[in-house]
DNA sequence: ACGAGAACCTGTTTGC
DNA sequence: TGCAAACAGGTTCTCG
């Protein structure tokens, strides 16, 4: 589920929770999770105070007074549950990390198909890890506009939607936020990437941030109710305009259902597509 | 070198 | 109703 605005969403949410927070006790209920992790995983983290939380891309980043970053990643079905009486809370199925506070809060890693992963390493080599060394820019810096999104799509051959997945064109963008931002950018999913530079480039790129802006927006206004009846982290009412919506009726076409127009579904690269033909060129 | 497809793993939804 | 197949928000590897 985690895409840009939902890991940032998180972040925020455990802010509170963790940021100059000391971690007094930290269990590992499995030794792997996508990845091994480290052989001292627990070593590394307990009594480490958090002094800060910060998001690159869909990772998570925890730095600790030790110099070590925790770098977590949610993978599709990863969520950070925080469980505020933990001695009367039992270890729910998929618990497979506890970090708990010297104010004897929780937050756990739960992840039921364990695609996420976790890891430590020094700060100082955080840039040229493995994890971010090979990511393009954030999409809501700026760093990144039509131009530079046009560059990076110059000679690829793929579909405009299988280019926004790559996260090496830009950073953060998945299935779901891939559909919304052509949507918005009314170009067609089956484009080929190259053909969007110039005008086409500028509205792209603006479309992706408005996109993302949106869903963060939806998720810190309703910061209040944070943490859901489950403990869970980051689960928001998504207003997607087309996403999960075929055969419905393009919310901006006027040409009525289909033929034409309305939403319809379509299989790139395994994954599923929504849109709109009659808006989208 | 590049792009499509498979693989990783488990839970939920869909279709016969 | 029951069961099997399809599908799910990500990433990385292999193959052609």
């Amino acid at each position: 589920m985690p895409e840009l605005p939902e890991v940032e969403t998180v972040r925020r949410g455990l802010q509170p929770v963790l940021e100059g927070r000391r971690l007094l006790e930290v269990r590992q209920l499995r030794p792997d999770l996508r990845f091994p992790l480290p052989l001292d995983f627990v070593l590394r983290l307990e009594g480490r105070r958090i002094e800060r939380i910060d998001r690159r891309a869909k990772y998570l980043l925890m730095f600790l007074d030790s110099g070590d970053v925790l770098l977590v990643h949610l993978g599709m079905s990863g969520r950070m549950l925080l469980i505020d009486a933990p001695d009367s809370t039992a270890l729910l199925p998929h618990d497979h990390v506890v970090l708990r506070t010297e104010e004897g809060r929780e937050v756990r890693f739960n992840d039921a198909r364990r695609f996420g992963y976790m890891d430590i390493l020094p700060a100082g080599e955080l840039e040229t890890s493995k994890y971010l060394k090979r990511l393009g820019p954030e999409p809501l810096s700026n760093s990144f506009n039509g131009p530079a999104l046009a560059a990076a799509l110059q000679g690829r051959k793929s579909s405009i939607k299988a280019a926004l997945l790559d996260q090496r064109v830009v950073a953060g963008l998945g299935n779901i936020y891939a559909c919304e931002a052509l949507y918005g950018a009314r170009l067609s999913p089956r484009r080929i990437a190259h053909s969007v530079r110039g005008q086409r480039a500028e509205r792209l790129a603006g479309a992706i941030r408005d996109v993302l802006q949106k869903a963060i927006a939806a998720g810190g206004s309703s910061l209040r109710d944070y943490v859901q009846t489950s403990g869970e982290l980051g689960y928001f009412q998504h207003a997607w305009a087309v996403y999960g919506r075929q055969g419905e009726t393009c919310p901006d076409c006027t040409c009525g259902g289909p033929p034409g127009g309305g939403i319809s579904r379509l299989l790139q690269g395994g994954r599923s597509t929504f849109y709109c033909a009659h808006r989208q060129r």
